[in-house]
DNA sequence: CAGCTAATGCCACTAAGTGGCAAAAATATG
DNA sequence: CATATTTTTGCCACTTAGTGGCATTAGCTG
């Protein structure tokens, strides 16, 4: 059980009040998330220090004390441990997409507000300097940014496949959903750089802020014209 | 000299009249190109008979009869051999968009005859049918679509610097012009994917049907709306 | 405490990708 | 035509990501 892919989505019903989502669980999965995030704060860590590149699977197996066997189960490559804090927002994503009353709003807008709800869902902590160190990372690094690249794609595929399953969309053959869709992966990827190239410490909320202009710009986008340039 | 990334771009000015662009070029070259194109076929066809991870570099280099280093200093990775035929495609819109003027188009406009252009110059003896294996291969392999999809990223980039650098964009901290390039890419692929998945045997003509066909949709994107479904 | 289950560690193995250097082929030069 | 030069190739050794098998350990259950 519990493959590489699929993180801890097996969060047992909580007991007394205030938890971090991951209390009361049997002793085994307990330690079982703990040595995961150990790795994955070990590997952003050291992949930001010395590169990704620079890095090997034994020394970050090393440091955590974990055997290399045991990486591979709980991720399916050296990129995906880097990646995981993004995937952990387009999770709750797809769980928020699930629930949410399309109430006469555009397609696109739904999306928006589904991600910026997905977004104030993430309160573990230090998840956005996570995010961050792991985006920085994306844009060093090729094979993680393909990385990240191509989960994205699948996840795009799942939003949409809840999307059809959900709603009325008509034609299955529809290009519109996806167009939609893309542009919404798009304006993400564009606030997340911005977001991350700026200095100071981002927090949550000025990530969602981003989000929300980057949102804003779309509609300008079709009608954008150019001039050729006289100067240079 | 001559990187693997970079194909051929040394197209030396033609004598007479007709040439496949590879003519009256030093021996040394053409030999160059034609291993290079002996990889590119014969990696399609072993991909695709075989699988892309039932295929060894080893079995590839056996059959072109090169050996593995050769192999790497025309292709940066097992991916990139596969995804060659669509890389041509790209480098063209990039050199078209060098010289192509503004003409009162707005951007998306702009870039969707770019794409057509560029399409109508890939007359290469056999290339669509490369692009339909590669594709296939693509939406098979996941290792395949994350290669693929980031160096649609890189050109993308590619393309919008060109964009900055010939024309008046304004403010480069515009987000609509990577937003309006996004939506180009999302067409395209989503042309492609329709294109590669219709039985019989797609031409070049019928995918600049379907691209078009894809672009058509992109207004209609910002406004759809989508109810709950009653069925189910 | 005994017995069961599941996670872990260890070992050996495949295959992608890199660097170095000598052999060979193509081009330029006398 | 022979030779010097430059570019390309082949070969070999090496690192490292990723996988499969099996014994061991640690948590759970009656």
């Amino acid at each position: 059980m519990s493959e590489p892919g699929s993180a801890a989505a097996t969060p047992i019903a909580s007991g007394t009040a205030q938890e971090t989502a991951s209390e009361r669980l049997p002793l085994r999965e307990r330690k079982k998330l703990r040595t995961r995030q150990a790795l994955i704060d070990t590997a952003l860590e050291m992949f930001t220090e010395r590169g990704f590149d620079g890095t090997t699977l034994d020394q970050l197996c090393d440091a955590v004390e974990v055997s290399k066997r045991t990486f591979f189960r709980n991720f399916l490559s050296k990129e995906d441990v880097a990646s995981a804090p993004t995937q952990d927002l387009w999770r709750v994503v797809l769980e928020e997409l699930e629930t949410c009353e399309p109430g006469g709003r555009t397609v696109l807008e739904m999306l928006r507000d589904t991600l910026l709800a997905a977004l104030d869902q993430m309160t573990a902590e230090g998840w956005a300097r996570r995010v961050l160190l792991s985006r920085r990372l994306a844009e060093a690094t090729p094979s993680m940014n393909a990385h990240g690249l191509h989960f994205c794609d699948r996840t795009s595929r799942a939003v949409l496949a809840v999307l059809h399953s959900r709603f009325e969309l008509g034609d299955p053959a529809d290009l519109r959903p996806r167009l939609a869709l893309d542009l919404v992966v798009s304006a993400f990827q564009q606030a997340l750089d911005d977001w991350a190239s700026r200095p100071g410490t981002p927090t949550r909320a000025s990530l969602a802020a981003d989000l929300r202009e980057a949102f804003a710009a779309v509609p300008g986008a079709l009608t954008l014209t150019a001039e050729l340039r006289t100067d240079a």
